[in-house]
DNA sequence: CTGTCTCCGTACTATGGGGTATGGAGATGA
DNA sequence: TCATCTCCATACCCCATAGTACGGAGACAG
């Protein structure tokens, strides 16, 4: 960690993005990444023209990862749609906290907002697919597909403790989604 | 609006709330709301030792205002479950940019969290009621109440226009997750 | 060895928002 | 009328953070 070299662009991309996912936007600032990396803003502003190039960035960077894991998903071994319905349950737990902060920050940023909007899109496709090859109809797999991803994403906006108390009702709900 | 007299402690109570559900708890600036009512800070910081004071009193008319709505929505005339939940989903559009505001906030207020925290429990306590007179059992209702609460907020979270483009599929969804 | 190019440290400015000190205008009661 | 109290305007300070100017250290080619 320390001893360290020069720095690249994307040592601030990685730091910026890990910072993102752990306290949102607004974590992103200049000084706590430079500090963070153990030099100072002046690197920053060699690398980049300003703050919205680095977040510009950063949508980028999560948009990539993001299509990569849903085409992961879509390219996964298994051909059980219970199978890859779990498997997107797991990654959603994987993938909380950043996909936590992009939602927040879609809240205030048109640019985030279209990302996320983008991303959704190929998410939902994907398990309204596994859905239909669980015989339910297009238009009923894709409201239900809607449904699982709000209850899933609802998640990040209610608070614990005194709501979601017993066991991870993860299992359960998916059971109540696909109405058996 | 304009030739206003003497301002009371209540007149910036409300053009806070009102700037908290259209912008957010950031959107709560001080001179933002002094200009909004015509005065200048000189005003704010007569009334209230600091910016902190004011959110304190946002969070409790949040709170009163909404144990009022749920009180109203449990001595509702109606004793049909059904109609019930179709009231808290009505209540729900209503009151969805405070509801909002108040939840974003308390992603990052420890105060703000406690008192979603304390009102969903009222929520869910009287939703899982009314699928519990629908004859789901204790811990069931309990699951699905909070099923409920998430696909709502989560609603929130998702931009539109790509995701949910067809007609208003809140009836729909409740079927859903009404279904045995 | 020397020039140049890359990367970064230092010190500065600018801006926006919270917070304070103080005085003045207007109402109110004696 | 006069004194006092309430409410607000004005002018300030403080601090965090984005952004800039400039110079220095080190690698590398020649």
């Amino acid at each position: 960690m320390t001893a360290r070299t020069r720095l690249a662009r994307r040592d601030w991309v990685e730091a910026g993005y890990q910072e993102l996912a752990r306290a949102g936007e607004r974590g992103v600032a200049i000084n706590a990444l430079a500090a963070r990396l153990g030099v100072t803003k002046g690197s920053f502003y060699w690398h980049f023209k300003d703050r919205g190039e680095l977040l510009r960035a950063l949508l980028d960077r999560w948009a990539h990862e993001r299509t990569d894991e849903v085409l992961g998903l879509a390219l996964g071994s298994t051909d059980d749609p219970r199978e890859r319905l779990r498997r997107i349950q797991a990654l959603g737990r994987e993938i909380a906290p950043i996909d936590r902060a992009m939602r927040l920050w879609a809240q205030h940023d048109p640019a985030a907002e279209e990302a996320v909007r983008h991303a959704d899109r190929g998410l939902l496709g994907h398990i309204a697919a596994c859905l239909e090859d669980l015989g339910f109809g297009a238009e009923d797999a894709r409201l239900r597909a809607l449904l699982m991803l709000r209850s899933w994403v609802g998640g990040y906006l209610i608070p614990s403790g005194g709501a979601s108390e017993g066991t991870d009702p993860g299992d359960r709900m998916m059971e109540i989604l696909l109405g058996r």
